[in-house]
DNA sequence: AGTAGGACCTGGTGGC
DNA sequence: TGCCACCAGGTCCTAC
């Protein structure tokens, strides 16, 4: 599942194949792929253009472009982007075919968005802002900038009752945090999924601050989580999982304690926790 | 307004 | 072996 260091990961490992080159005309195999504008526009607006960077905003994939506008990739749970020959026929799971203009001495090749579960968007917006894609529109601060600090979350977090796992993964508080590096950062900080956000104390919210900024910059350093389908656009596997503490490790020993760790439903999601490391205060 | 829960989607897994 | 229920979860939408 593509959280906010798989999605660097993608973006770091695209730039240097992407950033230069032209797009010809897409390829669309599976219109529910494309998020707006209508396919037939999407095919019409990205034709001809040049890629002039590739940049991230939450799980959200920018790609500028020489005309001003921008591609957005939102891979949700299985989308991936990979690189392919001109000439290669698409997989099953192949939604979406953009031809590349080549290289110098290099073969002529295209890019393909994969997703097996369909749940991932591609966008063309005609300029740098948000367009229609609301999620992108209200996203909170990057956790890995400068500008987010323990008293930013902390003003987030006073705010509302939710459970602290429920507010983590709120995209409007902060961007990029998804079900297995909010896990990580709660086991980490010794807090219990299921504590309401607005009951936590000031040092255990210094304590989840430094612990995001921590997994998160770990999961980039090992270049992603991959359980099943992560690959980066050289289609390589992340290495992150081998370092994950709690996030489906249900019924293992704790690392720290040795305690059976345990899992919990909260919104629907599964929430994997040490209940002696994170007691429940109250 | 804030919160909860269902829908979307498909392949893998485990139980019978 | 075959079938089926269940699970994975990011975001949007609706209902309370």
């Amino acid at each position: 599942m593509p959280e906010l260091p798989e999605v660097e990961t993608m973006v770091r490992t695209l730039r240097p194949h992407l950033a230069g080159r032209t797009f010809g005309v897409p390829r669309i195999i599976r219109d529910s792929a494309i998020g707006s504008p209508e396919p037939h526009a999407f095919c019409l607006g990205l034709a001809g253009q040049t890629v002039t960077g590739v940049g991230r905003r939450g799980k959200y994939i920018l790609v500028d472009l020489a005309l001003g506008g921008r591609l957005v990739v939102h891979l949700r749970m299985t989308g991936q982007v990979a690189f392919r020959p001109l000439a290669a026929p698409p997989t099953p799971h192949t939604r979406v075919i953009i031809p590349l203009s080549p290289v110098a001495g290099g073969e002529s090749e295209s890019l393909h968005f994969i997703d097996q579960r369909t749940f991932g968007k591609l966008y063309l917006l005609p300029d740098q802002g948000a367009g229609p894609i609301t999620g992108l529109a209200t996203l909170g601060p990057e956790p890995l900038d400068a500008a987010f600090t323990a008293k930013v979350l902390q003003r987030a977090l006073a705010t509302t009752s939710r459970p602290i796992k429920t507010a983590l993964l709120d995209q409007t508080l902060v961007a990029g945090v998804g079900n297995i590096y909010a896990d990580e950062a709660l086991f980490r900080s010794a807090i219990h999924p299921a504590t309401p956000a607005k009951a936590l104390r000031p040092g255990q919210i210094k304590r989840l601050y430094a612990a995001i900024v921590q997994v998160l910059n770990e999961g980039i350093l090992h270049r992603g989580t991959t359980f099943m389908h992560f690959r980066n656009a050289e289609g390589e596997s992340g290495g992150h999982q081998v370092h994950l503490a709690v996030y489906g490790r249900t019924g293992q020993p704790c690392g720290t304690c040795g305690a059976t760790l345990q899992r919990l439903v909260l919104s629907g999601r599964s929430s994997h926790f040490c209940h002696h490391c994170q007691p429940q205060i109250g």
